[in-house]
DNA sequence: AACCATGCTATTGTATACAAAACGGTGGCG
DNA sequence: CGCCACCGTTTTGTATACAATAGCATGGTT
């Protein structure tokens, strides 16, 4: 996994994201080869990787496909996503240091920054948001819960619902990292554990709606 | 993967699971390669398998070398273990059929069988054992969650661990299974999810006694 | 006309050769 | 004596050729 395979992942990722492979659309290696400009070794290595991050799924007879994400799917994935975070919130709470909480304050003041200009910055406001909650896995100190998770936050739906937010929502995500971060300083698991959970659910309810406005 | 990548898994697997390749040992592809019989290729694709199933790690030189499960590593596995079969638990008690109910009691007869042997067949248990968390998972309906938790579940831990249990333990084992079978009965999420939490919870216990008895 | 068998084609699986990178040891220099 | 740089060896990464298999269409048979 180093040059080829590495580009041929993000490549054949942004082919997904993009939509430029839709999902349940068949990814043939040769194919994939020559839009990487690689041999077919590496883009099966990347294929690995993707089906593993659930970006790809593969039929019995191992031909690969973009995956196709029901709404059962999605519902399925923010409610273990919930459980996840909320108990990495917990743990988080546990072992919360000053510097880490220091840290975390800047990285929710750089939200409010992006999230309160005239033209919100979605972009930044993404990052930052991953930084956030990064930041609370890596506190929760936990690797296999880390790489649990890792498969299941950067999906493709977390992008494309939050470029459908509106102002409003941007804002309150803000909100509910600076109660996250309350929870934190007064060292409470219970509560961290709880405003977490109701951010995660927010964000799948949120998602819902832009998915039923028919984008 | 087919026949070269499913014999390389199942042999690279099992020198794990018997301690010829113990933990933290190098595995060098091309010997690998020899040992199995088959060239590099599917030989990378198995590693890659038993990577994202914890049974390998790689260090960041892309070497890769068996797990090595510290007691933090193992009780924190056991942790994420119980809330996600919990989980599942509650969800197979709002989705149990009949058939399925029957199905599994049958299966918890065979391991209360297995169990009351003069000489108890933990081989047997093992099985059955499988069985009957599997049909768990499968009732709760969740593909992705029986993704995630057959990436935990592994068998290197659960294994060594039965091996070292006394009757008294296997028979335990079974009665929990027996209270579960009546919260499915009952159709009560909440107090699946109980059984089933403290289930994992006594395992992971039963586990730390053997150890540190020094095996 | 419907269905099954058969053969062609598309696609993935495997082996091998070569390239690149990392590790380890050895020698020289400070 | 210790440290650093260099080079040989080991190990993994990548490309390519070939094998096997699955999918699909076509034609024959009932």
């Amino acid at each position: 996994m180093t040059r080829a395979t590495d580009h041929a992942y993000s490549e054949i990722r942004s082919l997904i994201l993009s939509g430029d492979a839709p999902p349940g659309s068949a990814l043939k290696e040769e194919q994939l080869a020559e839009i990487c400009g690689v041999s077919r070794t590496p883009v099966r290595d990347a294929l690995r990787r993707l089906e593993a991050e659930l970006y790809v799924v593969r039929s019995e007879s191992q031909r690969t496909f973009v995956a196709d994400w029901s709404r059962a799917d999605v519902e399925e994935m923010f409610a273990l996503r919930a459980m996840l975070e909320a108990h990495a919130a917990r743990r988080a709470a546990e072992r919360m240091t000053g510097d880490m909480l220091h840290e975390m304050r800047a990285c929710n003041a750089a939200i409010e920054r992006a999230v309160g200009l005239a033209q919100p910055d979605v972009h930044e406001f993404l990052d930052r948001n991953r930084d956030f909650h990064a930041m609370i896995i890596a506190t929760a100190d936990s690797p296999r819960l880390a790489a649990t998770l890792s498969t299941l936050v950067e999906q493709p739906i977390v992008r494309r619902t939050a470029l459908h937010y509106r102002r409003g929502q941007l804002a309150q995500s803000a909100n509910e990292h600076r109660d996250l971060l309350q929870a934190f300083a007064a060292g409470d698991p219970d509560w961290a554990h709880a405003v977490m959970t109701s951010h995660i659910r927010r964000a799948f309810h949120a998602f819902s709606n832009t998915q039923s406005d028919g984008d």
